[in-house]
Formats: C-alpha cells, structure tokens, sequence
DNA sequence: GCTTGATTTGGTAATGGTTATCATTTATTT
DNA sequence: AAATAAATGATAACCATTACCAAATCAAGC
C-alpha cells in the first residue's frame, strides 16, 4: 500500500460517487501533484482486483470505480452519463441457471438508463429541445439560443464568446456551451482560437 | 439502400450471431473484396439507428450487432466472449420508477457471464481429464487449478473467491467458476455463504 | 442525353480510453 | 550498506471506433 494508492482509495472514497480513472487523477493531481495518470489505471486495477473497490462498465463509455463494494445495480443518465446505484430487494435470486442451457452462469449485471432529474430540468430549461425517448435530442433552437446566433450575425468581425454574453445578457458560461455545440452542428467557426463567427447554416437555423 | 448496406444487413442476419464489425467485415469483403472496414461502420450505424439492427454492448468489449431486434437479454461467455440470447419470461415488467428516484427510465439492460459448455469442455480437456491411452479417463487439475487450492491452503481461515484470485493472479471469475467445481467435487467446502475453506480431499487432489 | 448538387464510398488519419514499456525511484531483504 | 524487488512517472503503443476527404455514384432538373 504505497501512498499513491493509499490517497486514490481515500479520494474515491470519500468522492462517494462513480469515477473515472480521469476525474479522479484531476482531483488526487491536487494532492500528489506530480501522479502520473497510468499510476492511477495501475492502482485502480489492483485495488479492485484485490476486491477493495469495484470496476464496473455500464453504458459502453468509461469504465468507472465504485468504493462501495456491496452488490448492487445501475442507473446512468444517458446526457450526462452519470452513474447512481440501483438497489433492488427481492427480486434477485433469479438467477436463471435454467434459461441459459449449458452455460455455468457466474455473474449478472442489470443497469437502468434513462434521464437524471438535473438532466429533465435543464432540456426544460433549454425549450424546444424535445427530448425523444432514446435520450437524442431534436435539434431545434431556443429563443436565447437565436439571439446568440442574432449577436453573431450582428457582429463584423469574429468575436469571443464573452462579448455574446454581453450583448445579449445572457450567462456566459451557459453561452460558451452552446457556442461549442454550435461549432459541433456547423452553426458556427471559429478562424482563430476562441474567436467565432456565425456560417450559413447558423444563418438559416437562426431563422427556422 | 446501397449495394453494400445490403450486403452487410443480409450477411448479418444469414450468420444469425452476434457479429462484431470486425467479424461481419471478414465476411463482407469476401463477396465484395473493395469494400471498407469505414462502410461497414458506418451502415451499422446507419441500420441501426433505424432500428433495423441492434447494436450491443456487453463485456464492456467491442460492439456487437444483431439482426433480431426482438426484445431480450444476452449471455456472454467469460473465456472466449461469444454472446447468445436469454428469453426471460415473465419478470420483465419490473421496470422499478419507484427504485430510481427522480429518474425517467427509457431501457435497461441484463447481461449474464458464465462459461459456455465449449469452454467447459474446452477446460476439462485443459485439465487432463482427457482419455490417457488406455481409455480410461484421468480427472487431473491444471497446475493454475493447483495454485488456487494451494492458496487456499495457505488462508488461515476460509476465504472468498476474490482473494483467492488476487493471490493466484488468476483472473476471477475463472476462479470462482472453478471453486464452484470443486465444491461439487468435494475439494472444498463452504462454511458461511461465499467463503471457502479447502477439504481433505481437495490437499490430496492438489497434490496428485 | 448532359449538368449540377447531394450522398456514399474507400482509404486513411485522428481520437481517446486504456495498457505496455522502460528508465528511475523507492522499499525491502540480506 | 549493498543487493534485490516493487512501484512509479513519463510516454509510446494499442485498438476499436470516428472523422476526414477526395473520388465515385446517384438523383433530379433541364
């Protein structure tokens, strides 16, 4: 138990959520500031090989790793893929030796996806935005999403976002995330680093 | 509906398995040798955002695809990571909203591991039990099956099958389905639900 | 038919999470 | 203290999947 692995298994733990090996190398980076990231992979592996924390892959993206130990399933929010435990009670003994002919069944996993409670209040919040069943979301513009694109077409030059902030007295951190989402439809480029500019498909969403 | 979209779909549901993109690829390029690997991708993207195909993901390996959209659940093969269906019955119903507080939940997702009976064969080849000449069969264990038990041995106490597989550096739920074995064989026994203590029988197995 | 514009393709480079490698540091044993 | 073993930091490699782009194919007007 060296200290690396000591402070990875005090963080996660006290973190009492499902991390990836990432998120939790930017928060021991802070304490043990020259960490390499591939001793946080070795020490997560180790530490859940030995049955002190566990690994679990849920929705197909990052592993994560839990401290909590105790059997349990999942639930991960399929916008912001955040991973929540599940307990179910009863209904856990089935496990179906005999529906699975041949096979010496050895493990289960059960996860639930759907959309986190943060995550139905923000597309309320970003109107128009109607969520579709699968998680996907119609790509349409809210009125403050249009205004940005309106200050963008209103300027000359490219401009950075905070300027759009200003100009329509909206949040800036909020206006930066929608730029980027922007530059991702095609809505916008960007010609220099952190400066952008409005492009004729931004023009024509603008409108519709 | 190209010409290789085509192919593609029919190869998947003519194999009636669960193709990774890489194995229907292998398949593909045989009936049309110019066909890119970037094609298939992408028109198992496209057949599947359609819902014409499913895509899988279990074992946190690489995607799968099949041609039965039918609902149902899959097994996965921890040794060799084939993947086939589970038709669970009645109990599927419990989608528990009352479970996942606040949540709105659009799907889930049940996957059984195990070893299917290839690989069970596979092992009990594996480890001897394999006709020696005369025709008789000899019931022998692999030097990897002794090191569990020897560890096991080695424990003061009785001990579950994770630490067994952290002291071997053996992978666990191969472990784990061997200790199963061996509590059939009368190997070892289990004093409290999960934890295992080794048997006279199973000091003599280790030995032989 | 030809022209124009939009899709789709093949080939390949890039991506991103994870592992492997390796020289160096740290811990343990003799 | 010297020798051996283990763990680390830095970085390259890995590998399934995507993104990109020029060339090929298709569609719809004229």
């Amino acid at each position: 138990m060296t200290s690396q692995r000591e402070i990875i298994l005090q963080e996660l733990q006290k973190s009492r959520q499902h991390m990836t090996a990432d998120e939790l190398y930017g928060i021991v980076i802070k304490k043990m500031p020259k960490i390499s990231l591939a001793t946080v992979y070795r020490n997560l592996d180790v530490l859940s090989e030995t049955g002190m924390i566990a690994k679990i892959e849920v929705g197909g993206r990052q592993k994560r790793f839990d401290s909590d130990v105790v059997d349990h399933d999942h639930v991960s929010c399929v916008q912001c893929h955040k991973v929540e435990n599940v307990l179910l009670e009863g209904e856990k003994e089935d496990c179906p030796s005999h529906v699975v002919d041949g096979y010496i069944i050895i493990g289960r996993r059960l996860e639930f996806f759907g959309l986190c409670p943060r995550c139905q209040k923000k597309n309320r919040v970003m109107k128009g935005e109607e969520t579709m069943g699968c998680g996907c979301t119609k790509k349409m513009l809210s009125d403050e999403q249009k205004k940005v694109l309106q200050a963008l077409a209103d300027c000359d030059d490219p401009c950075v976002a905070k300027d759009l902030a200003a100009a329509t007295g909206l949040d800036a951190k909020m206006v930066s995330s929608w730029i980027t989402d922007f530059k991702k439809k095609g809505y916008v480029d960007s010609p220099e680093r952190c400066k952008y500019d409005i492009t004729a498909a931004g023009r024509t969403a603008m409108k519709g």
